[in-house]
DNA sequence: GCGATTCACTGAATCGTTTCACTGAATCGT
DNA sequence: ACGATTCAGTGAAACGATTCAGTGAATCGC
């Protein structure tokens, strides 16, 4: 590509007859006079210089990256919150490098490891298992803002939401409705089956004595359309399907319309996350908001302060679910 | 955060008597008797000791990093571009710094010369002003690869839509159901009329005698709502909505909703990308498929190629645009 | 048994910045 | 006019790896 070489800090310096460090101070402004500035800026323009970014992270200690680890970035949720984080971040002078476990756990701990080599300034994260003890070591060393779920390590920052409450909303408004047999796909592994949300699934179920069917399945609308249509091949067939996710409701849609039934007469559904397209299908899709850009928006300020080293102590932020009640709940035949 | 310093590679080499050359050879399994390597992976492991990805950075001149420049991460697309790409170029142990010009322009520039400060090793690119001249100098010193539209500057490679025919796929569709005054809806700045899309949506419904009423919106859903509502209160009504992006298309559909507007019966709609939700949306949208993910494989792969040096002129991929005719349009009324 | 090759490892240079500790000159207050 | 501050700029030491050239020792062929 670049037939020559990648202009320096030296040659600035040589074609100003300065200093390397003359120039480096002259180009940030500070230390110099008002006219060697100009005229180093010159000098660099013409050159064409423009810094070596690894060098200057190198020597400052700092990368001006943020990690951004996704449970799954096939979920339409949490592609919104990597949009939107990156635009807090952006606010901060932070760029995002963006990993995605894809669900599997190993792989998780796997990219953290990686990321936390002092390749990024931070890390944010929706662990997908936050009881880990690998969170630990790798908290030690970095600043982590963990969203969704507490992290079994140390952290700067945890924006958490009540999943407890949010799962109980959904349950509670399908026991109201009178579902007794309902199904509710998640998006976890088995290799972690104790994952916060699902426990909570089981207790609140046993609570209302409702009689749930859990099953695995992942955050693409393919994979959650075939395990839905397993779900509702199943005799006898659950009235009601809560999703953890509304790629998954997605899915469940596809499946119910190939099978001819339809919401919310002979199925119900019910998302999580209140991705904008819920109001989009048909019927429109009854879901959990968290109000995602204020978490976002807590989880690039938290991880900027802990990064421009602003101390204090690790902020916790508890967001609250409301249920969106829209068309695609209805009482049971 | 940690309280205890970092440790080096000088930090092992101390720990096992050895030099910090031999370390960093017998860590990667070169140059060293088995049992060196041996002793060494057990002192990293005893010190907690993970490499500087920084440093090595530095002195290897790869960043491992490849800079992933999205017109407008609004788009639900994109988004979805951005997961697939991620999974590609980790194929080949690239990670993904992604930033969001936000439909603008000026940004996408900015952010492009920010990347290509040696922080990334290479650059994906759909740009949203491809005739910049400012390509020809960023293209000189990164590999790039160029989504979407030919860039006015060097690449490696190009994946390159052909959107005369996919608009002219849509165009003509409408066209055969008998619509005369359709709008379009374009993601397009006001500050880019010349984006080859728009270009050749002017050019075909002059050629097929339509009256279009072109548009200009962001790629939000929120935000092409209220431009769908503006374009459904004028007075006489399109009979048809083309959108560019299926995010701008579920806009269109909220818009249509709250209006009591029936589609297709009162309003055709036809989409772009032919996303996934495309078949949950109700009614499915027509759109034209592209390919997604074989477009990001072949943008991953010829990145990954330059990267690592393979030589090799200028790859150019070709992808063919299919229209996915669904239950969103039909003859007006 | 002897020169040539391989092997395992070392020391020092390198990557391109930033920053610390100085220095000589100019400016300051008194 | 004199000691004390500022100011603009310098040289060298970080930052933490990789890698080149070189060095003894062991091994090889014959």
């Amino acid at each position: 590509m670049s037939s020559r070489k990648r202009v320096t800090i030296k040659d600035v310096a040589a074609a100003t007859g300065l200093s390397p460090a003359a120039v480096s101070y002259a180009l940030r402004g500070v230390q110099t006079s008002p006219d060697t500035q100009e005229r180093v800026r010159q000098a660099a323009e013409e050159l064409g210089y423009s810094g070596n970014a690894v060098a200057r992270a190198l020597a400052r200690g700092r990368t001006g990256l943020a990690g951004v680890l996704s449970g799954s970035l096939q979920d339409l949720s949490e592609q919104r919150f990597v949009e939107i984080l990156g635009r807090q971040l952006g606010r901060h002078d932070l760029h995002m490098v963006v990993v995605d476990a894809r669900g599997e756990p190993d792989r998780e701990r796997m990219l953290a490891r990686q990321l936390a080599d002092r390749l990024v300034d931070g890390l944010v994260i929706s662990p997908l298992d936050p009881s880990d003890p690998a969170w630990a070591e790798i908290g030690e060393g970095l600043p982590i803002v963990t969203v969704g779920d507490a992290l079994a390590g140390p952290t700067v920052g945890e924006v958490l939401f009540d999943n407890r409450t949010g799962v109980g909303l959904v349950l509670e408004h399908l026991h109201r409705l009178g579902h007794q047999r309902i199904a509710v796909l998640t998006p976890s592994r088995p290799s972690t089956p104790d994952r916060p949300a699902e426990r909570v699934v089981a207790e609140k179920c046993a609570a209302l004595g409702m009689q749930a069917n859990v099953v695995n399945t992942r955050h693409s609308m393919e994979e959650a359309t075939q395990a839905a249509a397993a779900l509702l091949a199943h005799d006898p067939r659950p009235t009601a399907v809560f999703c953890l996710s509304d790629s998954i409701a997605c899915g469940v849609y596809a499946a119910a319309a190939a099978r001819g039934l339809e919401i919310p007469r002979d199925l119900s559904v019910a998302g999580y996350d209140d991705h904008p397209i819920a109001c989009v299908v048909a019927p429109a899709l009854t879901s959990v908001d968290w109000g995602l850009p204020e978490v976002a928006t807590a989880a690039a300020d938290l991880l900027a302060a802990a990064v421009a080293g602003r101390p204090g102590p690790p902020r916790q932020v508890r967001v609250a679910p409301a249920l969106v009640e829209r068309a695609s709940t209805a009482a049971p035949a």
